[in-house]
Parts: structure tokens; sequence; C-alpha cells
DNA sequence: CCCTGATTCGC
DNA sequence: GCGAATCAGG
């Protein structure tokens, strides 16, 4: 697959988000990881925190002779490879295939600058029972705050790990006035309506309540005030029956 | 092991 | 220019 300026733009726009090398080649689809990292470097986007060190930093480099030896400028044995034709693991199923990453360590959050990245970078994919906006009800009791559900009232069934595309996302008819992963700026509503992976996923797209990077019926959802201290939240029904009592 | 981005270098 | 191979850190 070639590079056209669509898939350039693509590309320059999701890096720019803050998605990983690899997210940006299941988007793109048709592409592996290393061929999106060579095209955001010699289109010069390059710079995000690599897990590598770049810079030799350390005062200590040039004072080691051996590990000048083993610095990248000179490649010590290139040698020839015989028939190693990497093979490119087909599909690891079991892996998420979301487009903004719930678990994001990667927050891209922290990514470029931490000021101004809260509007822009994806967010952190709210609690299971706030992402279905018409669900009857709330559990969640502030931030950080969940009352504990009794056995039988477990909602959230094994979310089936989606697996990786490897093609590019076709624009269905019905998704067409979806807001995607590609809408996304800091202008619109980034609350996420259903599930990364599943086919009309998308975001809510609505204006955003300004300094957010929701709009204000989600400020809402995703920022609740806190209970006033002192105030007994209800106790949490004890598991099975409780303890026994003698 | 998995992931990440960076770099090199044959094509 | 492209991207697989490789490196190196987390």
């Amino acid at each position: 697959m070639s590079w056209t300026d669509e898939r350039i733009e693509t590309l320059r726009k999701l890096w720019e988000n803050g998605l990983t090398a690899s997210q940006i080649a299941d988007e793109l689809g048709g592409v592996s990881r290393n061929a999106v990292i060579g095209k955001a470097h010699r289109l010069g986007l390059k710079s995000r925190p690599s897990p590598v060190k770049t810079a030799e930093d350390n005062s200590e480099a040039k004072a080691t002779p051996a590990k000048a030896g083993a610095e990248r400028t000179a490649r010590p044995a290139p040698v020839a490879k015989p028939a190693a034709p990497r093979v490119p693991t087909p599909t690891p199923a079991a892996k998420a295939a979301v487009p903004a990453r719930p678990s994001a360590p990667a927050a891209p959050v922290s990514r470029t600058e931490p000021e101004a990245s809260a509007s822009v970078a994806a967010p952190a994919v709210p609690p299971a029972e706030a992402r279905k906006p018409d669900g009857p009800r709330l559990v969640s009791i502030g931030p950080g705050g969940f009352i504990r559900q009794g056995p039988g009232d477990q909602q959230a069934p094994i979310p089936p790990a989606p697996p990786r595309r490897r093609v590019p996302a076709k624009p269905t008819p019905e998704m067409a006035d979806k807001t995607s992963l590609l809408d996304l700026n800091d202008r619109i509503c980034r609350w996420p309506m259903g599930h990364p992976g599943e086919p009309d996923f998308h975001f809510c797209g609505e204006a955003v309540n300004p300094g957010y990077p929701y709009c204000v019926d989600h400020c809402g959802r995703a920022f609740q005030a806190q209970l006033p201290r002192g105030t007994r939240r209800p106790p949490p029904p004890p598991p099975f029956g409780g303890p026994r009592v003698r």
C-alpha cells in the first residue's frame, strides 16, 4: 500500500493525537507499525517520549570507550541474514484493538505537554456504568468511588476482545454522521459511545463545555461531585450472605 | 514475554 | 522513499 495524501494526513493527525504507532498502523491498515514510524520520521513528525533513551545525556558516555563502540553510529555486524523473513505474527487475537486504549498508561495526556494537553488527548474510557448514557442506574458515587454490587447484580459481562483490524476502517453509511476518532479535536466532546472495536463505536461529538474535553452533559458524568466529608455511603452488601453471626 | 519508539540500511 | 530488521527501554 502506498502513502497517499489522505493516508499521510491521517498519519499526521493520529500521530499528533498521541496514538501509538501500532494503533495508527491498525487504523490505517495495510501497513506495519514500523512503516508508520518510518514514515512519521520521514515526515519530520518524530519526537515523542520514547521508551528508549536517545540523547546521550550521560556524561560517562563519552568517557567510556567500550560504550562508544556499542554506539549505533557504526553498526557492528550487519552481516548476512540468510532466510529469516520475519514472520509477521498473523493475528494475535486476544489483543485489544481499541483506538484509544482504556488502560492507556500511554494516556496521551502526559505525552505532549503537562499543561495544555488535557484537551487534546484521547481520554481514558469512563467507568463501565457510565458508558451507557441511557442506562437507568448510576453506580459511581464520585471520583474513585463505586458502590459494590451484589453477586447477582453484575452487569458488564466479559468484553470479548475484538481481533486487531489490519484493514482500513470502511466508512459505512450509518457511520457517516458519527464522530470518528479522526474527527476529534479539542472543541468537540470525546465521550465514547459504545465500545472500542464495535462497528458503531464513535464519539459524542457535541460542542465541549469550554475548558473540558466533554460536552456539558458528559462533563456531568465524568466529573461528579465528591460527597461531603463524613457522609456515610451505603455499606456494600455482604458477599454471599455475609459473615456468620454468633 | 509483551509493549513502545528510534535507527539503520538493503531494496 | 519505503519498511523490515534490529535495538533498547519500560
